[in-house]
DNA sequence: ACTATAGTTAACCTCTCGGTTAACTGTTAA
DNA sequence: TTAACAGTTAACCGAGAGGTTAACTATAGT
């Protein structure tokens, strides 16, 4: 629950790309293998590799090796973690939008009474 | 509405650093001036310099300039990227584990019947 | 007019990222 | 048992991140 700063930056860190979230798209439709995953982009393995290796250590996903192939999944872990954060700081977010708003309609007020 | 990869981009990699949470989180109490969201954090001004043109670009914040010192203000439209992404892909990680859950189930109910 | 203040720009350094190719491990299939 | 396959590791490369110091612009105070 108390998430770590370094889990938030793994975490941002691994949705900060377009062909990560591009397999995150990929795996919400079903859990796969990585050979799978890795058909739709115009990279090698070993990058490929490296991607899973970021989206796995920002608990995204998690895979399971059967013999040679490795079958991933997402997981919720990490997506809660991105959600927890922005769910904590929105509440900041409006209620300092929230006053803003508050305060413009009072000077609308008083405006109003000067006429 | 439609958000670009390219915002996605960079508003998840905005956010993929400790320091530049710290900012937002700072200015999540008020709009200030950069000189006081530098002092919590023992970097240069130059360092803190870069940091606040990562969050303007990713929209996250606005800065008015009033004489020499620039006063900034979170901005709603960059958070909302975020959450947008986070929000219509948890549709997708939801269902994903509801029609596990859903399965799961079902051999349950095999297994008993089994019995 | 001088000086302090707020912030940026420029040049540089080191480390990491995203990609490559080549070589490797381990599993499946002929 | 040999060959194909799924994936990782190692070594490398160019570009960019995050930091620095030094020099600059421009406003504010005395």
């Amino acid at each position: 629950m108390l998430q770590t700063s370094q889990q938030l930056d793994q975490v941002f860190f691994a949705l900060s790309d377009a062909t990560r979230r591009g397999i995150l798209a990929r795996l919400a439709q079903g859990s796969t293998i990585i050979g799978e995953l890795a058909a739709p982009f115009e990279i090698s393995k070993p990058a490929i590799s490296k991607h899973m290796k970021i989206l796995e250590n920002a608990g995204l996903i998690e895979r399971t090796i059967t013999g040679r192939q490795h079958q991933c999944t997402l997981t919720t872990s990490g997506l809660k973690t991105a959600e927890d954060w922005l769910n904590f700081h929105r509440r900041f977010w409006e209620s300092r939008f929230a006053a803003l708003a508050d305060l413009l309609q009072k000077e609308e007020f008083k405006n109003r009474s000067k006429q």
